[in-house]
RNA sequence: GGUUGCGUAGCUCAACUGAAUAGAGCGUCUGACUACGGAUCAGAAGGCUAGGGGUUUGAAUCCCUUCGCGACCA
């Protein structure tokens, strides 16, 4: 992390102490700690001090008590410049060479530091946790940026963190797409059929479902239930064979498991590399699904969990308002909750985390609620460290994605209509000019992606959102291209000073009369690094997609009706400059947060 | 039915975890506009924060309740 000039990491905490000295003072009362806001833009000031909480002991009008307060801090702290009081708030002016002096100490640097601490809590985030029978779509982009961004803040907060896949590779679904493949694939191949893998897999598991439903149908023609055709229908059974011949360890059966799942990984290596995300370690369900049971049988030993006269495991959650959960079946086979214990345990011995990020979507919020539970309840004092990313569902502006009406969106599909859609835009307002085709199909894509990225990151993880594929990609107001643009007007803006030479190496800001604009900005930048802990402590991208917002359009107004080049003062030029350099290197760092690419030009 | 999450301008989202007149963007209306790069700027309208009650000096935020939407669990 960036070191601050002691003197200004000091002023918060100066003013707190003199607040409690004062109170003691004055009023006779002992405070432990006293907190300072930022003062709201309406009113002069930086720092606002509440003082309706002392109003009982002080026995006097906020007014008067805000006043008196405010006398003894003027008096005893340097950078108090001025006062004002309202009501019962009490506005600090805090010095404009303080707030210089700050930034010169972080003019040009970068804020995030990736050399960590030797004793960087280690963080493992689990997300993407993709079927291998079907492409990615549009809730997985949201899961993996989502989990990919989370990483990368928690990381530049200080963390060790280790990104991690669980790929769902076995079980009936998959064995789907193999049985349609084996009786009617014909022997296709992404190669022969020029698919992508995942696709092709895909479109196989959708042909199951359609043979199984015709099936399902002339049954209840005949007159069958519709449960009793579900079970009876011939591929239902045939289905059910294939996974009891994958589970014995079946030549013929493990080697088309592997054929077609080699596709779909070659498949969702593309998607990943378009989206630029990526892991760590990669863990496979075919090699996870066995583990938990000896965990069970320690539950049972400990007396957590017990066993029922059918012979299943289970664990009584009643007593915290929650249900019976059972582990294991009568015949002993086990859920997926048995599973999921079993890979926390594995993990934690692998990887000794500190905490443990599951990207899930909010569909699972119980079942998570009741594995951390389960765990607390085993004793493991690790468990305290597991956090489920829980988030809320991708909607379109025609509604709900339902794969059954074929209103999914592929996420492979919705990474090209973006960069399409970002090339029509761009080429629209002339900004191709003067770039190699080469260079010309990056910027699509930075801008397309990045739109993508950043629509889908700036709202809080645990709604569900509205995705407006038009809205996104607009290069005004709360939109990654507008950030972008204001990012590639500062490169702009300094290489036409270089030129003109009116970018001085070093900053002196001496008799400089700082604007209140220019003022918000560097609060704004001091903020950067606070910023980034909000948001690693809430696991949200969503504070660092607002914030960066809000400093590029702040900046976007200054800019506007600022002349930073033709002001006469050479001084207060190359301040302007080097606060705009300052500027874009947090929005640079805040947009790689997210995960987001800047161009240099656009 | 049980559990749980959500409900903020016409629309999409904020509000630093309880503070000042609830903020942005898009859209709408009214004026401006020969700067270093605006796809511009300045103003305006738009809200009983789903409804009701409570706690508090102070509530979008915490508690209770009704309604609406969703998700899980049978």
């Amino acid at each position: 992390m960036q070191k601050l000039p002691t003197e200004f990491m000091n002023i918060e905490q100066k003013l707190s102490e003199k607040t409690i000295e004062a109170l003691q003072l004055l009023y006779g009362v002992a405070v432990e700690k006293i907190t300072f806001e930022k003062t709201s833009p309406d009113f002069e000031g930086d720092l606002t001090l509440v003082v309706f909480p002392f109003l009982k002991a002080s026995k006097k009008k906020p007014e008067d008590t805000a006043s008196e307060i405010g006398n003894y801090l003027k008096i005893n702290v340097a950078e108090v410049a001025s006062l004002n009081v309202v009501k019962g708030f009490l506005n600090i002016v805090i010095d404009n060479k303080f707030w210089l002096n700050y930034f010169q100490s972080v003019n040009g640097k970068t804020f995030i530091n990736s050399v960590l601490l030797p004793n960087a809590p280690t963080v493992m985030v689990e997300y993407s946790s993709p079927n291998t029978n079907k492409p990615l779509h549009l809730g997985h982009v949201r899961n993996n940026l989502l989990g990919y961004s989370v990483a990368e803040i928690l990381k530049a907060a200080g963390n060790k963190v280790v990104k991690t896949n669980l790929v769902n590779d076995r079980g009936i679904h998959i064995c789907k797409s193999m049985l349609a493949w084996q009786k009617w694939g014909a022997g296709e191949t992404p190669e022969s059929s020029a698919t992508k893998g995942d696709h092709l897999v895909g479109k196989y598991y959708v042909e199951f479902d359609k043979r199984y439903k015709s099936e399902v149908e002339s049954q209840k023609s005949k007159g069958v239930s519709q449960e009793e055709a579900e079970k009876q229908a011939p591929l239902m059974l045939e289905i059910q064979e294939m996974l009891r011949k994958w589970e014995a360890g079946d030549k013929e059966v493990r080697t088309l498991w592997k054929m077609m799942n080699s596709w779909v990984y070659k498949g969702f290596e593309a998607t990943y590399k378009m989206l630029g995300v990526d892991f760590d370690k990669t863990y496979y369900e075919s090699n996870t699904y066995v583990l938990g049971k000896n965990i069970i049988e320690e539950g049972l030993s400990k007396g957590v969990l017990k066993r029922r006269a059918d012979n299943s495991v289970f664990i009584d959650l009643t007593a915290d308002g929650l249900d019976e959960k059972t582990l294991l079946r009568g015949d002993g086979t086990s859920v997926y909750m048995t599973q999921d214990l079993g890979t926390a345990v594995q993990r934690e011995d692998e990887y000794s985390f500190n905490k443990l990020i599951y990207t899930v979507g909010n569909e699972q919020d119980y079942h998570f609620k009741v594995l951390f539970l389960i765990l607390k309840k085993l004793d493991y004092k690790w468990a305290a460290g597991l956090h489920h990313l829980s988030y809320g569902m991708v909607e379109l502006p025609e509604g709900k994605m339902k794969s059954r009406e074929g209103t999914v969106v592929d996420a492979d599909d919705l990474m090209q209509e973006m960069i399409n859609i970002a090339a029509a835009t761009t080429k629209e307002l002339g900004k191709v000019e003067g770039l190699t085709e080469e260079e010309a199909q990056h910027l699509y894509k930075t801008i397309g992606l990045g739109a993508l990225k950043y629509y889908m990151l700036k709202v809080d993880p645990k709604k569900k959102m509205l995705f407006n594929p038009a809205e996104s990609i607009d290069f005004n107001g709360n939109t990654a291209p507008f950030i972008q643009f204001n990012y590639v007007r500062i490169q702009s803006l300094l290489r036409k000073a270089t030129e003109r030479g009116q970018f001085n190496d070093v900053l002196k800001t001496d008799n400089i009369t700082i604007l209140p604009k220019e003022k918000e900005l560097i609060i704004k930048i001091y903020n950067f690094n606070s910023t980034i802990q909000q948001a690693a402590n809430e696991f949200s991208p969503a504070v660092i997609a607002n914030y960066v917002y809000d400093i590029a359009k702040e900046y976007s107004q200054y800019y506007h009706d600022t002349p930073i080049l033709k002001e006469e003062q050479k001084n207060l030029v190359a301040f302007r400059l080097h606060l705009s350099k300052t500027i874009a290197i947090v929005i640079n760092s805040s947009m790689k947060l997210l995960g987001i690419e800047v161009p240099e030009r656009m």
